[in-house]
DNA sequence: CGCATTACCTAATGCGCATTAACGAGTAAT
DNA sequence: ATTACTCGTTAATGCGCATTAGGTAATGCG
């Protein structure tokens, strides 16, 4: 007795839409060529040179010859569903990707990543996400969206930690771009801004000043505290006086930071202020709106320093004595960490050195 | 006797790499719910209640809720080729999609591209190409990676014809950003400049002025004709003299574009000049320096505009009378025609009105 | 109570390609 | 001649998902 009854329907696909169909397949190839879909495929894919696998120079001919007369193209999903990989990498903002505000924006960051990506053979998801809504769900499992590429970039300050965490313990190739400590296991790359800081210090030093003091925000991301440390290791690489005075952090409980503050310091021995870098420039911009109010000069009777890039509507105005964080790099550093972990490398952190900027705010001490 | 030999080993995919836990499939949301890997398919797309498949209630928490606990996410690669959407939106660039030199970048177009994305329900796919060597193969077959989008947008003046035509004639939905009539039934969006320069030229001749001349680059993208055209318009609707010495071709063989050029000009009686606008500017700015070193004062004199946006580094400049480009509803409105096509609508071409813009370079003719 | 519905769900199938064991045909070695 | 290989190619298989005919239990109908 037949097992296939004789009637027996086929199910799966329902016959292809008259319309649409026009693209080779390998299998049409293969059967101009006289040979298997195995071995166009073979031949296509270049594997037979690359894996010793030999396919004779005559076979060979004979596929590209018919591989080019009827204009096969091979289809990307089938090739990257067969594959197991996509060749995809996703970046996941916790903003928009692409702010309206270009002055906040990763724009720098993703030059390096597009270069990167390229050079290694990726193509970049932007998962359009928790801002503007998003194409799936909101909130939680939001990030899971992620998973359809073979490794994700993150970018922003707070990433939400117990999402992440899951990723990281799924294993999943997840890159954070600024250091992270929050899911353990979590690979990171980020601009050395303890280096940074305490090279701005030094150079601070190095011209006279003995009290230095550091006005930064009331935020507790890494990206302060790293400066915060390398502002005191500095203090303390010169010997200067590093005690709790030392640091003010905008919305203290000792309140604002305002002209009569600035004199206050200034009478008190305090020579050169450096500010926080934040997305929004605050801290600098209020240091400058302080001092420019106490009717101080800048080079001349205080020194400004700015622990990062100024933004970028005060790029016309002198630039302040820092250092710039080397976005594209950061970039580019980032996808290269991302495509070794999905080779299996393993989550590391990485630290990229920032440029020290000499600038023109900040000069020897007034004598008293 | 068996068909089958007893030891018949299977050919076919390697095991899984054991270290990597991969990403959850269907088929293991289905074991964790009890139920069958159609069913998760059918609960997972919605499919059942659109087309009135009636699956319980019941079930279909036990699946949504393993789904999610299972980190659940679909293949877009296997949703495709399974002949289905997958919800990507490819975007690809005839440059760097990041330049390096903002100046002359797509991001504005982006924002917009980002948020009607989001909004319809889309992820965006950065096909990193063309110019930085890209992930697929370089020239031919290298359009082909976008297929595993859902549709595509093209950016850049000069799109390869033939390329574009292979895509479009597989009737794969495209959408240009920029008129096109290169390959017959593709899709486009584009600035209806020839309104928009006309506007500016009646502008002038409602200020009085009787001789205005256009300044132009030699490239013949549609971008530039359709510009002359709009100008030629709206000489023609003032009763004005459009003759051939209306319009200046840089790198005519004519000469380049002189201070002296300029002073024989206004010695001839045109009090006006209008600057098309390109990615570099050049146009606009050879014009401004060729009338500055002229020695004539701008509204006072003569009377400039350009025909479209100045350059970024120009911003700080008196704003020139002429238009603004909406470049972030071109990208919204490119996605919007996307979505349309892939949902089987017509290839039309969509023309986005640009915004007429005053500016403080243009007044009443001098007097002879 | 027998048969037709209805409500739910599953089995089977294929999309187009990559992968790999196995096979046939030569050669060389035994 | 038999074994032992090498070389070139193919058959078979599955990647993960969508689709659809068909099955099964519960319900309706006369």
């Amino acid at each position: 007795m037949a097992k296939e009854a004789a009637g027996r329907a086929r199910p799966g696909r329902a016959p292809a839409p008259a319309g649409r169909r026009a693209r080779p397949r390998q299998a049409e190839v293969a059967r101009l060529a006289g040979v298997s879909q195995a071995t166009v495929s073979l031949v296509l894919s270049g594997r037979d040179l690359a894996t010793g696998r030999p396919i004779s120079a005559e076979t060979r001919a004979k596929v590209l010859e018919a591989a080019h007369s009827l204009g096969y193209v091979p289809d990307p999903a089938a090739s990257r569903l067969a594959a197991a990989r996509n060749n995809l990498l996703g970046v996941f903002s916790f903003t928009a990707t692409f702010p309206t505000d270009v002055r906040h924006s990763y724009y720098p960051f993703l030059v390096g990543v597009e270069q990167e990506a390229a050079a290694q053979g990726y193509d970049l998801v932007l998962f359009t996400g928790s801002s503007t809504g998003g194409a799936g769900a909101q909130g939680a499992g939001a990030l899971n969206r992620v998973r359809l590429a073979d490794g994700c970039l993150f970018l922003g300050r707070h990433a939400p930690a117990d999402e992440l965490r899951r990723l990281v313990a799924d294993d999943f190739p997840v890159v954070h771009v600024g250091r992270s400590d929050e899911p353990e296991g979590l690979a990171w790359v980020g601009a050395d801004y303890v280096s940074a800081s305490r090279e701005v210090v030094t150079a601070l030093a190095g011209l006279g000043h003995r009290r230095v003091l550091l006005v930064r925000e009331d935020d507790d991301a890494p990206a302060s505290t790293d400066r915060e440390r390398g502002f005191l290791d500095g203090l303390a690489d010169s010997g200067l006086p590093a005690g709790p005075g030392a640091v003010f952090r905008c919305g203290d409980p000792r309140g604002d930071l305002t002209a009569d503050r600035v004199r206050a310091w200034v009478a008190d021995g305090v020579t050169a202020f450096v500010a926080e870098e934040t997305d929004t420039g605050a801290a600098w911009r209020a240091l400058r709106a302080a001092v420019d109010e106490a009717g101080l000069d800048c080079p001349g009777q205080v020194s400004l320093a700015l622990l990062g890039s100024p933004p970028a509507d005060l790029a016309d105005e002198p630039a302040p004595m820092g250092f710039d964080i080397p976005r594209p790099a950061l970039g580019a550093e980032a996808v290269r960490l991302l495509a070794a972990r999905i080779a299996g490398g393993p989550a590391e952190g990485t630290l990229v050195a920032c440029a020290f900027r000499p600038g023109t705010t900040a000069g020897p001490p007034a004598a008293p």
